[in-house]
DNA sequence: CCAATGCTTCGGCCGCCACCGAAGTGTGGT
DNA sequence: ACCACACTTCGGTGGCGGCCGAAGCATTGG
């Protein structure tokens, strides 16, 4: 039925620190680039590159390339039903081993290298689709003319912007789930911190929604709890 | 959440083809000494010995003692679950071929213990599968009407051998396929020897079939090239 | 165009670990 | 008592592979 050479040749590929970090780090079906992973692994590009390729030709990570970044994420359910599997046991394991601690702020919301990622910025996205003001046609989202008037009066000049890298999604934090990117999301970003309705965390890329910002997300976008 | 220092020290316990060999050599629950372990994985006693104490004291096996033997088995049905889901994945693999040097007189045929394994010993399962003789269940195996009929004639006394293990599959490494093992394939082995259908070489565990053993393994069990 | 950024490839270093020979411990059989 | 057998421990060797520095594409933005 199974070899256990090939048994071997996978467990091997987990059994790697630097690998087992990136594949958890991806283990709730999120997709994030090699130079993320590699700061999960703590490791240099160089090598969570070769890793990662590794990884991809085993046929246990898929990438997807956006720009000049690469995207990776978890090739299929049954990885990451073996990974969970191994977490069961290593939870139960005798040994003692160190925890690796997920900062929970990064969850919630974070820059995703100049734009708004994590639940925050999915609940953005979100919002604006919902109220006709972008249109999502795959990895292209197009701002609306109701959407133009309302950036605009929310402060944002979309005129001098209708350049090429406009406004793209950015298939990131919570599984299948958009947020924007390109000149629009980075404006938006800006702008957020213009307001000071978030402040980011030094030394870190979470940003944190201050109550001004709860107040604004909720009247501007409709969002409550301010994706908290 | 997880940490993955634990993960990686569990995959890589798995990761490493003698310690993946004995552990699927146990995946079914079964206990087996650590001699059988090691000739399963096909490395010598000390070094199975070290492998075993590392996977025991991680907590994947258990072990007993008994005499002068020491029985392993998986410690439990987490780990079994979790060879299982590396088993899925790696089934799925893009690369399923081994890229590990196999000694093709071992592939060809060989002892496991004390029946066949190789091409030759999936041959003779495979055929007195096909012929009604025996019928697979998972990991028993169950002789037919048939097939007891079929081995007394050949010269298996199979009456007085209604004990415990009697007969089972084994999972073959180099063909990834069921061969025959427990006492039934014991004696099997046993009675190929007597008939002189095979030899063993000198200082190793491949057999090699005679020419005798080519006539008598076609006229028998319908297998052409005897496996070769 | 050029500079900055993200990722990849190459080369060499170094540490870890699987492996086996030899010797030691404990159990069973005679 | 003796030997045979199953397993373990120890020591030394060799190879695999993870790691990073440096340099090489590719994309983006100015």
């Amino acid at each position: 039925m199974s070899n256990a050479l090939g048994v071997a040749e996978i467990a091997g590929l987990v059994g790697e620190p630097a690998r087992a970090n990136m594949l958890l780090a991806l283990g709730d079906g999120r997709a994030l680039p090699a130079g993320e992973l590699a700061a999960c692994a703590e490791v240099t590009a160089q090598t969570a590159s070769g890793h990662l390729a590794q990884l991809e030709q085993a046929g246990l990570l898929i990438s997807i390339r956006q720009g000049r970044h690469r995207y990776y994420r978890i090739a299929s359910p049954d990885v990451a039903t073996m990974l969970e599997a191994v977490m069961v046991v290593a939870a139960r394991s005798p040994r003692p081993a160190a925890r690796l601690r997920i900062d929970p702020d990064l969850q919630r919301g974070r820059t995703c290298y100049n734009h708004l990622a994590g639940r925050l910025g999915v609940a953005v996205c979100d919002a604006l689709v919902r109220a006709g003001r972008v249109a999502i046609d795959g990895e292209v989202a197009h701002v609306t003319p109701e959407g133009l008037n309302f950036l605009q009066t929310w402060g944002i000049p979309v005129a001098g912007m209708r350049k090429h890298p406009y406004c793209r999604t950015c298939i990131d934090w919570s599984e299948r789930r958009h947020h924007l990117a390109g000149a629009v999301g980075i404006a938006i970003h800006r702008r957020c911190l213009e307001l000071q309705w978030i402040e980011h965390h030094l030394d870190s890329r979470a940003v944190r929604v201050t109550r001004a910002g709860r107040q604004g997300f909720e009247r501007a976008f409709g969002i409550v709890g301010a994706g908290l």
